[in-house]
DNA sequence: CGCATTATGCTCGTGCAACGAGCATAAACG
DNA sequence: CGTTTATGCTCGTTGCACGAGCATAATGCG
């Protein structure tokens, strides 16, 4: 199980042109020249590679912006006007979008909508996803779906948020193109690892908090998410009140500490409905009993953040979602929280906490990047050429 | 942060050379064909990658043994009699070892003995692997140490079972050479993942039980071990009582559950000084309490085994250490600790928990691949042609 | 306005590693 | 001892990156 080197000659044959793909994926209107020096390539390789990514539509060259610099104006590599593209569908608990993204992450065609938290969403969805198909043909190379819940392979085996369980995405999937299925949170955090809050740093832990906890751990720009992609469900760690029952099935999950129902709780209210907004409402007052609630999940994050920084030795931690708000509601409980869980040689110089600069657009940035991480492979150039 | 992948001439150049060399580290004794096989190689590129390769001093190959099949024999592939070493210094509890490791594994000198627990040992272990450079030369490329402690960079932060704080190791590093340092947990991990009980999975998780709980995450035979080389310290997560304080300054850690310590508490004894052998002792004894002492810490295992395994998604859980005899010791009280933890989906198949195979060589083996990955790269090779 | 400066792209000859077909070699089998 | 099976070696071919030298395209200054 060794990491496999390419060796063979058609390995080699496109390790520079995927090394310039994925560079101009993750630099969005670079220049040739930014590229050429980033990746230590000549100017005649560069040429020759360029060229190349030019005639199989990957890549298409722009006019240099004056930037008024001297020299020879450096043209600014995009994705090509013909290129692939990836479909990202979102599906939060109360809404869903779905988009056309191409290389570099600019989005083409994008539509949204709300939900009731019924599966059937999936079938209106796959109708999206189908229409952008037919609308883009051969273009499409993936879809990638990013849910609020809990992913195994391609199925959502639990969603708290809208009370899935074992709900299949298999739907969205027209034929002969793969489907990629995520969970939110860790979505977010590798957007965020590489193009957000987290971006610089090697090892990044990233945790959002909507309905409970989710999360990722991004080492070296790649997710570490488990054998069936559910790595990441930092939630269902532990680290509450052994006491109370989580809809996962397991006690005393950090899930249940940290969101709407966690302030609920606090606050001697039945659990909400919709714990995302019930979250807002106590936000948002100014009650003591409510900030004593804020305080209260925002130790319970501190903690856990404690407890996986012991364990993961991140070079940073990046928030979003509530987890962001708690962080400006309450700093002195979560950052005090946040320390006291640390082992005390880690409490001098802590790895530090970011707020996330993708906000709610970082689930679908990630998406995008999961699936053009399967398709800047020489599998998937293959494939494109091919075609 | 993306991957790096291979795309300049001088590492194109060496990329068959390496995927030989890190098969034939991984894979002793293997034959010149099956790693032709293995690495979809033809018979002309084996012959001339292997002819640079013993030009260089890096492979040997020894005549076939007579394996009783058809056709013409193929050579074996070896380490290099006067191929490159690493020296692994393996410090645990009371005992150290070190060791000269050739490709492959193979065991070329070892010396052992036992220690009071006083960082001076350092000095000592010094002396021997300046003795092994001076016996090997410029083979020796690098030094691995093992430890039974926290480690961030190459510094001992913590280790409770010796009562070391803010050890470096520094010292252990003869000039000019590249120095390691690891948690034994970790690296006996990593050993028990490409060559053990985990060796074919993808997502392994290790969990060893000494003075309290190491272990690593190793995901495609990398190791996720963090931006210090401290991730995998599993122990300093709360699920254990939130009223005891761990030497490490926070508090529940699971540490404090699992081990010698945990054990003596249940049984009303004082804290005691040598918690392995406490723990051995109890685990020998028959008594009605010892065995429900040993129930205890194996379900406290379980039950963190059953969190880890939730938010890390492993295909296989290894166990090696004095975890191996709990889980022989009480069975159902483990894996009844570790199913209650798991997400309810996960209940019907949940990875497999395997003992190790490597036994108590494993932090050595882990330490001489952690020290071979560096090597088997581009600029280990560069070094090493140079000399 | 035109020339120097700066920076970049293109051309083309060179080198390296892998490929693969054909041939040579080394065992086991009958 | 020839056949079968399996492997290694030779050598011409291919594809990619390199790098020196030249061409090109902007700025800036007199």
């Amino acid at each position: 199980m060794q990491p496999k080197t390419a060796h063979s000659a058609r390995a080699l044959r496109s390790q520079g042109a995927l090394a310039v793909l994925r560079y101009v994926h993750a630099h969005p209107a670079a220049t040739r020249a930014d590229a050429s020096r980033a990746l230590g390539l000549s100017s005649g390789s560069a040429t020759e590679i360029t060229s190349r990514l030019k005639a199989s539509r990957l890549v298409g060259e722009d006019l240099p912006p004056r930037t008024g610099g001297r020299g020879r104006p450096s043209p600014v590599l995009t994705a090509h006007p013909d290129g692939p593209l990836v479909c990202v569908v979102d599906i939060s608990h109360e809404a869903w979008r779905v988009a056309a993204v191409e290389l570099g992450g600019g989005v083409l065609a994008e539509s949204d909508g709300r939900h009731t938290g019924s599966p059937e969403v999936v079938g209106l969805l796959a109708g999206h996803v189908a229409a952008l198909h037919a609308r883009y043909g051969r273009r499409l190379r993936a879809v990638s779906a990013c849910v609020a819940g809990t992913v195994s392979g391609t199925t959502v085996v639990q969603a708290s948020g809208m009370g899935w369980r074992d709900v299949s995405l298999e739907a969205l999937k027209p034929a002969g193109i793969p489907l990629l299925v995520g969970n939110d949170a860790s979505l977010a955090g590798l957007a965020e690892a590489r193009r957000g809050a987290g971006a610089g740093s090697r090892v990044v832990l990233h945790l959002t908090v909507e309905v409970g906890v989710g999360g990722i751990l991004v080492v070296d720009g790649r997710p570490v998410d488990g054998a069936t992609g559910a790595g990441g469900e930092f939630g269902h760690m532990p680290f509450g009140d052994p006491a109370l029952e989580c809809p996962c099935g397991a006690r005393g999950c950090w899930d249940l500490e940290v969101d709407g129902r966690a302030m609920s709780r606090a606050l001697h209210r039945p659990p909400p409905r919709d714990p995302r907004t019930a979250a807002a409402e106590i936000l948002a007052s100014s009650s003591p009993e409510a900030r004593e609630a804020v305080a209260g999940a925002a130790r319970a994050l501190g903690r856990g953040m404690g407890a996986l920084v012991n364990a993961l030795d991140p070079d940073v931690v990046t928030l979003s979602g509530l987890a962001t708000d708690l962080a400006a509601a309450a700093p002195e409980a979560l950052s005090g929280a946040y320390t006291a869980a640390l082992m005390r040689y880690r409490r001098a110089d802590p790895p530090p906490v970011r707020p996330s600069t993708l906000g709610p657009r970082g689930p679908l940035a990630g998406g995008a990047d999961a699936a053009f991480d399967v398709l800047l492979t020489e599998d998937g150039l293959d494939a494109w050429s091919r075609a």
